[in-house]
DNA sequence: CCAAAAGTGTTGGAGGTACACCCATGA
DNA sequence: TCATGGGTGTACCTCCAACACTTTTGG
């Protein structure tokens, strides 16, 4: 669609060319941008579908067109660091996953020279609603709220730098991951029902899949553990199924980042 | 065994240190490794291992040390074009697989502030073979000779700076990499035996794999073309084969660098 | 009772592992 | 001829897709 479906951020800084430092032209500098999924649920739509936020630029370059939340990597902060400290600016929440993309280097991907480390993150629905609904009072002025919006990521506006072409990256590698990992919990609160799960593995991968079959899976695969709750709607109850942390850290590799 | 196995390198410039510009200490700076894994073959050894080159340090930090090579990213370089500089200064051929592995910029991994962009590459057997023994009269000073070596990528001595956390998490990728994708031929010849391709994967898993299941999964995969010569040797001789590159840029994602 | 989602059982195919077996060559 | 690796056939197992079927709620 391409165009801002709901809007309920709570800061906005830190953008690629949110230039506080003042900067020489002949060096290279190091920004960090986060690439951050959730869930959005459009009423009128069929199925859920994977949204990001993006900040809307106010300034050279790439000035009125929308751009991914980021900011300047500080002398002392660790990349893992300033990718907590942009989604922190961003959503006033901390994700339930972040993870390192990849690093941009492109020499004219932006007029000065910027070498931007990409990071990407999954933010559960709940989390999502606290930073909106929660402390209405927090919230953030209107300027500011309507610099900031949640697009549908499967069609994006053109987007300022490369960031479309980061965007698109992201999404394969969270297709990817969600084949053979087990992230989808990372977009879900902690207790869901297994057609909650099996609706985000059908909004990642764009395809139906069988309730019968899935359930199965997941099952067999030891990272749920079910609770005595149940989620009661309009038809027979559903079992309320809790995420096993501990198996999370096997495939990471050796970067465990405790 | 944490030793040096072979020396057959070509020149040796732009380790981590080797600052020929001059920079202030109020910068972070971009700078570009690279593992460079190839096939070991100790005449000794029952088996293949994977080798990687390194770099003795001849100044501070860390001098005395064996360190990746790499150098700085130059302000008009893309990150690629850097790693394909320095694997070119490290063993003087193109490498036939060249992929950007991780960025690592914890605060305390460098004196001074250094984020490194780190590759990693397969170099193919003949290529390496090819730069130590077609053209001697190019073969470096024996000083430089001296300062680089090959290393049983499975037992490294203390590495400067984190460059044992980052070949730990190279030879990581490695192994999950030839998991799910078929980029071991990348450290053989153009033509090459089942046997040989198998022993590849041995040494990078690390355990034995059954040669009549290897045959038909490589076949199957389609990845594998049979040519018409066959390698002859001691036994019944081996049908020769040759890598299908069409199928190469399947799952490399939207980052496809032609 | 009925609709619809939750949850179970069953079948068949694809692909991987283990291993028995033939083939072709050098010595 | 024999030893050895090249190469084929086959049984078995596991996992997954498809789908029929039962269970449990709200209305």
């Amino acid at each position: 669609m391409g165009t801002p479906l709901r809007v309920n951020m709570t800061q906005t800084m830190g953008t690629i060319a949110n230039t506080s430092s003042a900067h020489a032209e002949d060096t290279t500098r190091v920004a960090v941008s986060t690439v951050i999924f959730t869930l959005g649920r459009d009423p009128g739509a069929d199925r859920a579908t994977v949204v990001i936020p993006l900040v809307r630029r106010t300034r050279d370059p790439y000035e009125g067109l929308w751009a991914l939340p980021g900011g300047w990597l500080d002398i002392a902060e660790s990349l893992d660091a300033a990718a907590s400290r942009t989604l922190a600016e961003t959503t006033g929440l901390a994700p339930s996953f972040l993870e390192q993309l990849y690093a941009f280097g492109a020499v004219d991907r932006s007029p000065s020279r910027v070498v931007s480390i990409v990071y990407w993150a999954l933010l559960r629905s709940d989390e999502v609603d606290a930073s909106d609904a929660d402390e209405p009072t927090r919230m953030t002025p209107a300027s500011v709220f309507e610099n900031t919006s949640w697009f549908d990521a499967a069609s994006l506006p053109r987007l300022a730098f490369d960031h479309n072409e980061i965007v698109e990256y992201a999404l394969w590698r969270l297709r990817n991951k969600v084949g053979y990992s087990r992230i989808a919990h990372g977009l879900l609160a902690d207790e869901f029902t297994l057609a909650e799960l099996r609706e985000v593995y059908e909004a990642i991968l764009g395809r139906r899949l069988d309730p019968a079959n899935f359930r199965r899976q997941v099952e067999n695969s030891g990272n749920l553990l079910p609770t005595d709750r149940f989620r009661t709607g309009s038809h027979r109850p559903a079992r309320l199924y809790r995420y096993n942390q501990d198996v999370e850290l096997a495939d990471r590799g050796p970067l465990v980042r405790h």
